[in-house]
RNA sequence: GGGCCGGUAGCUCAGUUUGGGAGAGCGACGGCUUCGCAAGCCGUAGGCCGCGGGUUCAAAUCCCGCCCGGUCCA
């Protein structure tokens, strides 16, 4: 737990810092001021800027962010634009949570240069960790600007460290904003997280954490570290990492907040939707003083669960002199209204940046803000569509974010359908939880069982305030314990279950061989080869260069010979490619081979491949700039692409997405391919370019379709849009909850296709014996006629029942106090069963079995001493078969019917 | 990616636990009552019980696979 780390800077060596512990949480702290004694972070101090702001001049957000990345390019950094929320440059995360995830793993590996070194920038930033929150701290947002500076410390070229940033943040908070300096201070608090580690310092200023300065220096041990390296901190082992970075945050909107003084941070960077929502829904002003009080004492507290925001109601009230429950009154419409604006704000980056709404990853959080938003909007009577929230953050924040005016009609239209999802969700929801509470009130249950609560949560998207609220109209209890959700989630652990890796060919062994040099992508179009074997594994070749594609990104391997024998596999491992060959005997090192591809296979993919690409240009030309690549598979005979989507392709949309992508075969545009830097790539293209995921190595192959498609990709690709062919939409399928796939097929693919369905309508003509435009109407006719066959036949069945029934009435025999009829008849078994309904008595038993189908029928009346199912046992005992049922009536098919009339005989003895 | 819920008449759903007669309400249509309307009463039509396979004498019901919709979690 000790980390023995000198944490002293030439600033405070040289200007009169002292080193202190608090002596509330006892973590050290840097402080001008000998008196001081309190490291400066709520719970330790209290917020005193709230009503007397703690920086002499006001900002806007704009002004803050302004005056930071302004004094920062003074200083020397390069500004850098933000990066978008989703970061499509890694697969580790869902959203971007602090401006370093926009350097990671590329930048910081080293396998991509900085965009500037060092840099500043401001990251709007997205986290869920505290999302319960938002709206009652004061303090908390799902979304925020992190403003930093970053330096990457490579080896042999460092840019600076920790005496400098420490410069840099008084400086500026001193100089720049006005602040006392007397009044910052540093808090150690060394951070570790995702893998890194490394000294830090908190800046607290007047009770709120203004900024945090980290040095990321260390990196996990691996097993065989050396142990005069490794570093200990948080009870892992560290050691230290070739690069050293300078990592640092400062919260734009806690900046302006610190400037206004306003009662929350809300209310100095939101304004523009509080003040219209607070007008709409007619909230009560409260006094000033409550709303101070409330926020400096919320501000100092954590909110887990519904029992923490008891505690803080509690607390406030009995500050302020007033009832909990008056204060919960009065303060919760400004929560909900703090909560819709700041959940507001995060869908317009989220939308606007590519995310969909939907039940998976990034796009389920998405969901859940609007859901969440939706709820908390009816909770304060408002009826307006959130659409409309979303457009006044558009309208205030475009000016600063372009990109939103661009991307609004989509925006506010995902919007929309998620709010008619939701409406019918809710409406199915409540239909449900009455008929359930009915089926409850029978079994005079007055409470709603908690495992229903559960399952309409996990099962139906109902939150258990909603259930309440429908229970409670129709006079059911519910109680929602206050840690609901914990419960929900520790039930989803259970069955939480581990997922194995399926590991591809791998070898150790091809370490230390150079890397293949890679034909297909010096020549396309190579189809045959000579290369030398280097080394045979186990059934794998590898050549000194070889013009078989390896499977990878989509594209399958390539087959073909080797010396005419026949190629089974490709792979690549590290920068190796390996051959699995049918019979690797006739290898050894040193041969010369001669390879030949299979080349109407390759030439398909390439075709598949290329065209994939196409499709991509017009579907998003068609449905716009929100559809992404979310997975593509391609084979010989079809290839099919993956598509983020907010709602069902229409069929006039894939007409019209089908129609432009042949356009642009027919126009034969040019395909180009290069290898690029990836930090030049990404300045060049955007994050457009990985489209098929996320792409390793220093430099990456962008391939371009002139005017229409650009994206990282190490496929084969043809030279031009016109060798494709005719491209085919066969259909689209709903993988999930905004995924649409599409499936397609080009080249010679599509004509077999268009071959195919040729048949099958000819086909089907010929059983119809009509011409194929006319196969809809006769379909439907002949169906409708056999329809209206069908209830003829079970017309006549009721019929022949009733006919049966009259000619059975002549034939009971008694037997005792009961009436007994028995006969051999004809008939299907609906047939069968329908008359001995049909002659049912109190006293009677009606035994009939069908010659023609062998079924067997017994009702039994209800004053007779026996049971029909046990009564059919006697008759499949002696004829074979088998039936049964209940008391009145039972059924079943006997094997010989020669002896259908001895056992009627035995049934009549037994009786 | 994993879990859960659902798909039955035009609509909303029951029936699935424990296999054996496919139902209700609303709507549609017809009739009665009424000067006429609303309403009420009586009656009629309307079902590949999502699709495919399996088990069984017998499957809406049990088992397996698929399709469609919903929902929660990583």
């Amino acid at each position: 737990m000790v980390m023995i780390m000198d944490m002293s800077t030439r600033m405070f060596k040289e200007e009169g810092w002292i080193r202190k512990t608090c002596k509330v949480c006892g973590k050290p702290f840097w402080t001008l001021d000998p008196d001081r004694e309190t490291c400066g972070d709520p719970p330790c101090d209290e917020y005193e800027f709230i009503g007397k702001p703690g920086i002499p001049k006001k900002y806007t957000l704009e002004e803050m962010r302004e005056k930071f990345l302004s004094f920062f390019e003074r200083k020397g950094h390069g500004r850098v634009k933000r990066y978008p929320v989703l970061p499509r440059w890694r697969d580790d995360v869902l959203l971007v949570g602090a401006s370093i995830m926009d350097f990671q793993p590329w930048v910081i590996s080293g396998e991509a240069d900085p965009p500037a070194n060092p840099l500043t920038i401001s990251q709007p930033s997205i986290r869920f960790t505290d999302i319960d929150n938002v709206g009652i701290t004061g303090r908390h947002f799902t979304i925020f600007e992190m403003m930093a500076h970053h330096a990457f410390n490579y080896p042999g070229k460092p840019i600076y460290w920790m005496d400098e940033t420490a410069e840099y943040a008084y400086e500026f908070f001193t100089k720049d904003l006005g602040m006392k300096g007397e009044d910052i201070t540093f808090k150690e608090n060394p951070w570790a997280g995702g893998g890194n580690a490394g000294p830090a310092f908190e800046v607290l200023y007047r009770g709120l954490e203004v900024a945090t300065l980290v040095f990321m220096q260390y990196k996990l041990a691996p097993p065989d570290a050396d142990p005069s390296q490794v570093v200990e901190i948080k009870g892992d082992k560290y050691v230290p990492m070739d690069t050293r970075v300078v990592d640092t945050g400062y919260g734009l909107e806690r900046l302006v907040w610190m400037s206004q003084g306003t009662p929350t941070a809300y209310d100095a960077v939101l304004d523009y939707v509080i003040e219209p929502l607070k007008k709409m829904a007619g909230v009560e002003r409260i006094d000033d003083r409550i709303l101070m009080e409330n926020s400096k004492l919320a501000g100092m507290f954590d909110i887990e669960d519904m029992g923490d925001l008891r505690v803080l109601r509690e607390t406030v009230a009995k500050r302020v002199g007033i009832d909990a429950d008056e204060l919960a009154r009065l303060v919760r419409p400004y929560e909900l209204i703090y909560t819709i604006a700041d959940h507001t704000k995060a869908l317009t980056f989220m939308l606007s940046d590519g995310v969909v709404p939907s039940n998976v990853k990034a796009g389920y959080l998405a969901r859940l803000l609007i859901r969440k938003s939706i709820r908390h909007l009816r909770e304060l009577g408002l009826e307006i569509p959130l659409s409309e929230i979303v457009a006044m953050h558009i309208k205030a924040l475009h000016k600063t974010f372009p990109e939103f005016k661009e991307m609004e009609d989509v925006v506010l239209d995902m919007i929309n359908v998620e709010e008619k999802k939701y409406a019918e969700t809710l409406k199915r929801g409540s239909g449900l939880v009455k008929r359930e509470i009915e089926k409850l009130k029978k079994r005079d249950i007055n409470e709603i069982p908690l495992e229903k609560l559960i399952l309409f949560y996990e099962s139906h998207g109902l939150t258990p305030e909603i259930v309440k609220e429908i229970a409670e109209k129709e006079g059911m209890k519910v109680k929602v314990p206050d840690n609901f959700y914990s419960l929900v989630a520790k039930e989803a652990e259970k069955t939480a279950k581990k997922e194995e890796e399926k590991k591809v060919v791998d070898f150790e062994l091809v370490q230390d061989l150079p890397d293949t040099r890679t034909l297909y992508y010096e020549d396309p179009f190579m189809k045959e080869f000579d290369a030398k074997v280097l080394r045979v594994i186990d059934g794998w070749v590898v050549l000194d260069a070889t013009a078989f594609y390896p499977e990878g990104g989509g594209q399958p391997c390539d087959l073909g010979e080797l010396n005419g024998i026949r190629v089974l596999d490709v792979q690549k491992v590290g920068r190796v490619i390996l051959h699995r060959v049918e019979k690797p005997k006739g290898f050894k090192e040193g041969d010369s081979v001669h390879g030949k591809i299979d080349w109407q296979r390759r030439i398909q993919h390439m075709r598949h491949h290329t065209g994939t690409h196409v499709l991509m240009g017009a579907l998003v030309r068609v449905l716009g700039k929100h559809v992404w690549q979310a997975g593509s598979q391609l084979s010989t005979d079809w290839a099919r692409l993956d598509i983020a989507h907010y709602k069902r392709i229409s069929e006039e949309e894939l007409k019209e997405i089908e129609l432009l992508a042949n356009r642009v075969v027919m126009e034969d545009r040019e395909v180009k391919w290069e290898w690029l830097p990836r930090t030049e790539a990404e300045q060049k293209y955007g994050f457009r370019l990985y489209q098929g995921g996320v792409v390793p190595g220093r430099v990456i192959r962008i391939l371009n379709i002139k005017d229409w498609d650009v994206q990282a990709c190490g496929g084969t690709h043809l030279p031009r849009t016109g060798l494709i062919g005719p491209i085919k939409i066969l259909r689209t399928e709903r993988i999930q909850d905004g995924v649409e796939r599409i499936i397609f097929t080009c080249g010679e693919a599509t004509i077999r296709e268009w071959q195919k369905e040729r048949e099958i309508l000819s086909r089907t003509s010929e059983v119809f014996r009509v011409p194929p435009e006319k196969l809809p109407e006769t379909a439907e006719r002949f169906f409708e006629e056999w329809k209206q066959a069908r209830k003829e036949v079970e017309k006549l069945n009721k019929e022949l029942a009733k006919l049966l029934v009259y000619e059975l009435e002549s034939e009971v025999e008694k037997i005792g106090e009961m009436e007994f009829i028995g006969d051999i008849v004809e008939g299907e078994i609906d047939h069968l069963r329908e008359a001995a309904l049909k002659l049912k008595k109190a006293n009677r038993i009606v035994a009939l079995i069908s010659e023609d189908t062998n079924a067997v029928v017994i009702s039994v009346g209800d004053d007779v001493p026996h049971k029909a199912g046990d009564l059919i046992r006697i008759i499949t005992k002696l004829a074979g078969g088998g039936g049964g049922g209940k008391k009145d009536l039972a059924q079943g098919k006997i094997k010989n019917i020669l002896k259908a009339k001895e056992a009627i005989e035995e049934l009549k003895k037994a009786l």
